[in-house]
DNA sequence: ATTATCTATAGATCTATAGATAATGC
DNA sequence: ATTATCTATAGATCTATAGATAATGC
């Protein structure tokens, strides 16, 4: 079972990083930087300073860790995306919210965002676990199309197909982002909101 | 060594499959489907019908078997790119031919397309192999942005920022994207035509 | 003669568990 | 009493190679 982490409609733009537990902070590193495949559960505990049968205590096998990572990830991202969509009254500025809510995850959690976006290695039953969260994630972003199509704030575009694009582009981020990078967070998601936004307008 | 496949000046937007060769294609298919280290060699032979030493007898290695794919793949995103470069004349057309070709070159290459896009873990050395190769990609889309902005066709964008969103929504396509989608690869490829263009009009 | 392919196997590594021991909570 | 942690190890799998044999080209 999985700790009661619900993060009570909290400022959606606010990052601090409560820090995880040794063994999910192992994990993430291992797992981020080779991939589920790649990382073995000793290079994790190593990492986590702790020993092999350990994981296998808390977390039942090498892929419980992998679901535990790719569950925060996704309920992060689900709860930010919510907030930043509840916290705009017009279309426009609830997609330039969920912009930047998408945006910043991928950037100020970007080795979440690497393990998560990399769930499709998972066996058939783990990755059906997280299709539901997505779907939501998906459908606010709908929502926001659909209704600044009706208002006229946005061109008459196919909201299914415009959505997904969105994401697609939202979270290519992932690809190049860098902490070290000329960019912040902050600036990368300005940037982003105003492309994004530019595909909409009529 | 490997062969000396070039495509000299061939329509960029016909995708006929000329058959692999069968190592080739079960790498393609282990690869794809498990990732680089999720596959094993022994995979990649029984698919491809023969034992595990011709592999190393042909390819060297696990990650040289990857590197011939990879490489396939870069070498025909680039040829496709610059021939579709060049196959316009104005700014917006010349947008529209590379958007087209690397949203083809992703759909109708996706095996391709998903084992070029794990590139990221292969070992340093073979990684600066295709640096190069996507830098040049980088810059076709680079010039296209600077003369239609000079033109005027396109807005006053940032160039490189917006040159890597465009890849980066191009790219994501990969993510969803399914043969047996209600898309084939020409729809999607106007789609993504119309997405990039209102993305940097003025 | 060279190229292509196989059988057999080495050696390392990987996930996972059994069983013992220490730490903690009541 | 329960929870957390360790030592030791099983058993499977993985990459890679040595050495033999078959197919091909000249």
């Amino acid at each position: 079972m999985t700790t009661s982490t619900t993060h009570p409609s909290q400022d959606w733009r606010e990052f601090d990083q409560e820090p995880l537990p040794p063994i999910l902070q192992g994990a993430l590193e291992a797992f981020s930087e080779h991939g589920f495949h790649g990382a073995s559960v000793r290079d994790v505990a190593n990492r986590a300073g702790v020993t092999v049968p350990l994981l296998y205590y808390h977390y039942g096998s090498k892929e419980g860790l992998y679901v535990a990572l790719v569950d925060l990830s996704t309920r992060e991202t689900a709860w930010r995306t919510a907030a930043a969509d509840a916290d705009g009254s017009t279309p426009t500025e609830r997609l330039a919210n969920v912009t930047e809510a998408i945006v910043r995850h991928v950037t100020q959690r970007h080795l979440f965002a690497a393990v998560a976006g990399e769930a499709r290695h998972l066996s058939p039953a783990n990755r059906d676990r997280f299709v539901e969260p997505r779907r939501e994630i998906e459908q606010i972003v709908e929502r926001i199309l659909a209704d600044g199509v009706t208002s006229g704030e946005f061109t008459d575009l196919d909201v299914d197909r415009t959505a997904r694009a969105l994401l697609g582009l939202w979270r290519s981020v992932m690809g190049w982002y860098s902490p070290a990078g000329p960019d912040g967070p902050a600036e990368i998601a300005a940037q982003y909101v105003e492309l994004s936004l530019r595909m909409v307008r009529p």
